[in-house]
DNA sequence: TAAGTGCGTCGTT
DNA sequence: AACGACGCACTTA
């Protein structure tokens, strides 16, 4: 599954705050490797464990942070840091590769993305991927939806989903 | 139509 | 071996 070394492992936390409340973002050696909703509880593995703030990561940050101002404003996001996405699979990564392929204000079914990667049948496992992503909101899992444009679901809670996808414009059946 | 049931399918735990 | 952030076919009302 993953296979990193105790250095990649190292990862510094660094918060984010928002008119949205204080997000946290999480860097390891190789970019942004996590972020987390205000007022949820920090996941022990992915936690920051003091590694050093170089400067390198002060400017991914600053990076990320204009990012997220932008994708909670529902505006188009221009740039991203590099992404570290190493602690998923094959078949997560891929998963979420085509999601950051989906363009602000719009949305695939999950049935859709499954096609993408080329396993149209693995819609289920889509979904867990999608789940797993450990960036929302700038890898935009928001953005997937049930067929027929039902809401589906979201590990970040409903309601995130919901307001994420109105500040984009996208209209929901339900 | 809308709402409910059953089941295939497959990556992950 | 069991479980999903699904999707479809197929009932019912």
């Amino acid at each position: 599954m993953k296979d990193e070394s105790q250095f990649e492992n190292q990862t510094s936390e660094l918060p984010i705050q928002t008119r949205d409340g204080e997000f946290v973002a999480y860097y390891s050696r190789k970019g942004l490797c996590g972020l987390d909703f205000p007022d949820r509880e920090v996941q022990q593995e992915r936690k920051g464990n003091g590694a050093e703030i170089t400067s390198e990561i002060q400017r991914w940050h600053e990076v990320t942070t204009r990012a997220l101002e932008n994708a909670l404003a529902g505006r188009l996001v221009k740039e991203l840091p590099p992404l570290d996405l190493s602690c998923g699979t094959d078949f997560q990564q891929r998963v979420w590769r085509v999601l950051k392929s989906i363009a602000g204000g719009k949305t695939l079914s999950y049935g859709e993305v499954a096609d993408e990667i080329g396993a149209r049948k693995a819609v289920r496992a889509v979904g867990r991927a999608c789940g797993a992503n450990p960036i929302p909101v700038l890898i935009p899992c928001h953005r997937v939806l049930a067929s027929n444009q039902k809401i589906g679901g979201f590990s970040g809670g409903l309601d995130w989903k919901r307001k994420l996808l109105a500040r984009e414009g996208v209209l929901l059946l339900e």
